[in-house]
DNA sequence: AATGAATGAGATTTCATTCAT
DNA sequence: CATGAATGAAATCTCATTCAT
């Protein structure tokens, strides 16, 4: 867990300066038992007895360490996508395929793999999406897409330069295409591991990638 | 109301055989007033006082119509969704577009016709996608999807079949790559009444289809 | 307890129509039981579940009737201070001394049989006076003085045109005197019960008036 | 502060033996903020923590001076008490006036000139007397009583003995009858400040020693 | 001696559900 | 069948007090 984030989180006054003190195991067995809990059902649904217990913390220290529960729902959504905004980037630094085709099929890959190997990030991040009302939730919602939308803008934009991508189309209809794609995956890729369901996922990415370069038209 | 669809509710245990009975503009009373209450506030953040209060009719008799909180819900969901799904019938039906280019554009703009003409029903639908937990908003998600992921399914075979569009391309993609823009569409036209914010949509349908029909390809 | 008070409660949102419509020795329970508690100790000291079990209604059944605790309070506060007042215009009402030493002493000796046959009201009302904040108790202090001091005005009027009273003194200054005295009388006589002390009271009520009618002056 | 004072609140079992022997200013410190502290509020809606704040100190080490929130509380109502009594024997030790009637004059207006010039004391006075239930809060009000009471009849028995007053009245009536108006000064007095209300108070001492001295008798 | 983190009892309030009338 | 009063199980949050460091 990033000190500073969680120091700028105590600014905010998201977090107080008794949980900053904390040990670092003691944050992040708090953190894993909220974004468990807050995986599992929706943040009205969740007992702060049942996150006290799980993180084997008195139900009184939660409110040393958050005042109101709001914050503490605050404090896992800010973590996680700390950690999430970082994965992207680790990502994006190691990237190594150049042609817009190939970058688009290893982003997408890599959204298989980031969720699929994180299950109750994954749960958290549909609840956020889906099922966590008011603000937070909104502004979650619009934080994810905003990270996605600019490294799409980015491949495209390098895209056109490169002559990849035709220059006759709206760079702004681009990304807009793109992204809508890619958060449906998203979607999909989340939804799998919660719901009982089969995922009637984007199985045939390489399918889907045609269709996008060469274009519906017969 | 649709009173076979009352009928089958009773067979699922949805309402009482004591509701299927009631007058048709009692029956009216209450869904207008528990979609109302349901568009306003999350379910969890609804209470049935308001509801009964709002369809004039006695708590005690809203538990006798739906034995739980949660039926009550899932009888709106399910009239709403048949309504919905009523109005892209007729819309189908009425439909004279031919081209396959024409009619998607038809079909984003009716879309965009049906949210804002019906700001409550947004609302409600929002609610159920987004901030309402548990098996019945997974469900409403999915029986969404799939009633748009029919319709497209059928323009883009049509289209197939008249050669608009190209026969080289997986049929499951194509479906995949419209309905993540049409539901992207959705999300936002959804949203723009409710939410505070400005939305950040799809404002330029024609660039938007343009690139899906010429592709991304240079 | 008078219903019409009840229905006035009603109006100003003290007490719910669920409340008014009980059956009248349920609502004097319920008035006992939190007379008694708010008497025993201060309102913030006082908790509904004792209130509840004591009344022998439900701590839900005390909401459905009141709303909020401060609510239940005031109900309790209004009834007393109707009961208080009625019993004063009894009392004038049947009062049948003449000249104002006799209405003097017959004003503190009825004020001492109301406070010592009546302990637990003597305590709530010291509790009011004394020991609960808020803008509620200072209301019930002031209508406490206004009340006496409509009576004891009155009585001096009276003394003053009798001739019984000096009349180059000033009336408001005798009604300040009187009242002080009045009041200390009371203040003494509540506590007496409550507390467990021995009373300092004012035992010679005849020394007392002699020294207000005749004066200090040697 | 008075360490005598100190001294016999730590056998008292009012403070610890650790409290005795901090720096006064430190004890001054603690004094200033709790009296501040339960001026504002009553006891039991002032945190310790807000006073362990405004006076510097560790919540900790005010449990290792006081033991019990109450025993705070009272340690402030002693001290405060203590400087009250100091500043009304300072006053009866320079009075020069010697007539009863001009002694009452002027202790009535020195009770005006101290709450006026101390509005904090006026408030903690007055939250003692009205707010704080318990033991503790009759004790203070018996011990203001009794300090008034002692000048008073001081005042009286010189009256007496001069002649000023005269000699067929019952000492004890005399004093009753002074005091009650003094206390009722007092109230007034004190509620000026704090409340929002317009006092009703008596403006016109001259008057009211008239009545006192003169009788009500024609 | 000083600190402040940890604790848990307890308070108010909401509301789905039951049930007597 | 309709009604709405009654219920009590939660849930959030506060804070005096303890105690390890």
């Amino acid at each position: 867990m990033d000190e500073n984030l969680i120091v700028e989180m105590e600014k905010a006054g998201v977090v107080t300066a008794t949980f900053r003190k904390l040990a670092p195991p003691k944050k992040t067995a708090i953190y894993r038992a909220a974004l468990n809990a807050f995986a599992v059902a929706a943040a009205d649904r969740t007992a702060l007895d049942d996150i006290a217990r799980a993180a084997k913390v008195s139900k009184g220290s939660l409110f040393q360490y958050f005042t109101h529960k709001e914050s503490l729902l605050a404090f896992v959504t800010e973590v996680f996508f700390d950690e999430y905004q970082q994965y992207w980037e680790r990502y994006l630094s190691r990237e190594h395929a150049v042609r817009v085709h190939n970058r688009m099929n290893d982003y997408t890959r890599a959204l298989e793999e980031f969720w699929t190997s994180n299950p109750i990030g994954a749960a958290f991040c549909l609840n956020m999406l889906f099922e966590n009302g008011g603000l937070l939730a909104a502004e979650f919602r619009e934080h994810l897409v905003d990270l996605h939308r600019a490294h799409v803008t980015e491949i495209i934009t390098r895209g056109i330069n490169t002559g990849e991508i035709r220059r006759d189309l709206s760079r702004r209809a681009l990304v807009d295409v793109l992204l809508a794609v890619l958060m449906s995956v998203n979607y999909t890729l989340m939804s799998t591991p919660v719901r009982g369901k089969k995922a009637r996922g984007f199985v045939d990415r390489e399918a889907v990638l045609k269709v996008l370069f060469s274009g519906m038209a017969g």
